[in-house]
DNA sequence: CCCGTAATGATAACGGTTTATCGCCCCCTG
DNA sequence: CAGGGGGCGATAAACCGTTATCATTACGGG
C-alpha cells in the first residue's frame, strides 16, 4: 500500500514549482523548507519510487550526480550554468538532429546541452 | 625534465589509433596490450599531463567518469552507445545551436549527444 | 656505462553519491 | 480511536572514480 506522507507531498510540490531539473541536494534543500526534518534517505527512496511510477524522469547531464524532472514535459533540452551548476530547460530544438549519426548507427534519442552562465550569474 | 617513457608512448599510441573518446578504463585496457604492466596511477598521471600540455582534451559526457580525446580535432559531437557504452565522433553539427538559449543566458559552448546503438551493437 | 632522479605501479586513502540498517513514528483501516 | 505495518531519518556502510604514498625501476645526461 502506497502511503501519502508529508514528505512525499513535499517532494512533489518541490518539482511542481521548480520548472527545471533538480539534483538530489536541491530536492533535499527545497524540500526541507516544507518539511524541515526531511532526510536524505527519504528523498532517495521517494525519488526512486516516483521514477518507477513514471512521474519523474532521470536527466543525465555531465558532472556530479543524476538530476530529475517531471516526466510529462514535451521534448526539450538543457542549459547548464558553469557558475552555479543549476540546470535549466531550453524549449527549442534543432530538428534534423537525429540524421547526423554515422551510417549503421541507430539513434534512439538525443540530448543537447548548452554550457555558459545563466541569467542570474551573467 | 619530461621523460619519454614506454608507458607515455603507449598512451599516446592508444589515442592515435582510437579515433574516438576513451574512458580511463579503456586507455588502461588498450595500453596494457602494449605495456602489460601499465598501472592505473600511471594512466591518470599521464592523462593529466597530456591535458595540461594541450595534447588531450576532456570530454564530459553523461554517466560514469570523464572521457578524453585528441585535442587537435575540429568541432564535432558524440554518439554514445546504450549497449556497449563506447563513445564515437559525430562530424556534423546543426549550426544555429547557440541561439537556442533563453534570453539573458550567455552560451559559452555546447555539446550534442546522440544516444542509441552503434554499428557493432545494432 | 653510471648515477641521479623522475616515473612507475601496487596499494591505501579520499571524497562524493547511493544504498542498507534499524528503532521510532505516523498514516491508514477497521 | 487503537493497532499494525509501511515510512521516516540518523547513521553506517557500500561503491566508484580519483589522488596520495612510497619503495622500486629505468630514462637519459654526463
Amino acid at each position: 500500500m502506497q502511503r501519502d506522507t508529508r514528505q512525499r507531498r513535499a517532494i512533489r510540490r518541490v518539482f511542481m514549482s521548480a520548472g527545471r531539473p533538480l539534483t538530489l541536494d536541491e530536492i533535499l534543500q527545497y524540500g526541507q523548507r516544507i518539511v524541515p526534518s526531511l532526510g536524505v534517505a527519504t528523498v532517495y527512496r521517494n525519488v526512486k519510487t516516483l521514477v518507477r511510477e513514471g512521474w519523474l524522469s532521470r536527466v543525465k547531464l555531465p558532472g556530479g550526480g543524476l538530476r530529475y524532472e517531471l516526466a510529462d514535459r514535451p521534448h526539450h533540452h538543457h542549459f547548464l550554468c558553469n557558475s552555479c551548476d543549476q540546470a535549466f530547460d531550453v524549449h527549442r530544438c534543432p530538428d534534423e538532429v537525429e540524421t547526423l549519426a554515422p551510417d549503421g548507427f541507430q539513434v534512439d534519442s538525443h540530448e543537447l546541452i548548452l554550457f555558459g552562465r545563466c541569467a542570474a550569474c551573467a
